[in-house]
DNA sequence: ATAAACTATACCAAATTAGTAGACTTTTGG
DNA sequence: CCAAAAGTCTACTAATTTGGTATAGTTTAT
């Protein structure tokens, strides 16, 4: 009798991978990834004229309509500048020194913090803390809030472009 | 003729006030939040049998059918155990000094960091990203993870109640 | 045995994200 | 001066997640 043992000759095998993709709550939405690397891009052309949505649209993996909304907003925010018709294109206004990461999170996903009662500019209590003054809970997040927000603030478009050219 | 002005007499304001709840992205999820409250209640009471879901429910502003998942979730983790019917309900098995912020939220949020390809055991690489080696972008979330892991390890059940009789 | 208390399963509504589609306006090179 | 290139505006949509609720059990102490 014929053996049938698994990998015997003659048998298909079709191995499928599921990579499920775990963009969990407390991270930072795909607006704010794509802002950072598009800012990057242009930062790397700073003052030699305007780029094309489509062109970064390209090379950054970026869905172009997606990204010509988030380049409105950063062009609102007063980072980006743009240019119309034929040899347009979007530029960074900003030197690159002087935009950081905080400034950036916060315009495309809101408040830099775990818990509402620990926020800078859009405070609110939390409505089931019994007595905030005394919350250590609060306590805890708050120090994250502080560290976060200081490490955040210190990286700039210019020390990210820094940080890449050094080969680890 | 009869003046009409507002805020004559006669008429009825009706004044509503709008609280807008600005839950963001970046923001730990009621259910952890809940968690945390349940869990530093029941670490006040440790050793001293179990406590009513109904009663943590009530006291705690939680809703109790949100909440008996919850406990379930750290029953199942090891941190809490229950007792079934009269006399019954739910208590800390681990002492207070053991159970820490960041395994809660990890329990309950999942992973601790801004960016999927910072994360410490559910890591997972950025699809858009071109060169994780020398991204600089992932450096900056690299060290907001580490320092927030940091603070969250050190902080447990105990060290919060210590800070809350701690008055202001 | 019975009622108190936890457990399991299955829903559901609202909000948010991550887009897409398409029409419109502005600008400039030829 | 006009046509095509390029940014802008408005509206829609599909999928996912959160924050629950409802109902029907099961277990256990008194």
């Amino acid at each position: 009798m014929e053996s049938h043992t698994p990998f015997s000759s003659g048998s298909i095998y079709i191995v499928i991978f599921v990579t499920l993709s775990t963009q969990s709550l407390l991270m930072i939405s795909k607006k704010t990834k794509y802002a950072l690397n598009a800012l990057v891009h242009l930062a790397k052309k700073f003052e030699q004229g305007p780029v094309l949505i489509s062109y970064i649209s390209e090379q950054e993996n970026i869905p172009q309509k997606f990204l010509e909304a988030i380049l409105l907003d950063l062009k609102n925010a007063g980072i980006l500048a743009s240019k119309k018709g034929k040899g347009g294109g979007y530029y960074l206004i900003k030197p690159p020194e002087e935009v950081n990461v905080a400034d950036v999170m916060r315009l495309l996903d809101g408040p830099i913090a775990l818990l509402p009662c620990v926020t800078y500019k859009y405070y609110e209590r939390c409505e089931e803390c019994k007595d905030e003054e005394t919350c250590g809970i609060r306590d805890v997040f708050m120090a994250v809030r502080n560290e976060t927000v200081q490490i955040l603030k210190q990286n700039t478009l210019a020390s990210i472009i820094g940080k890449e050219s050094v080969q680890k």
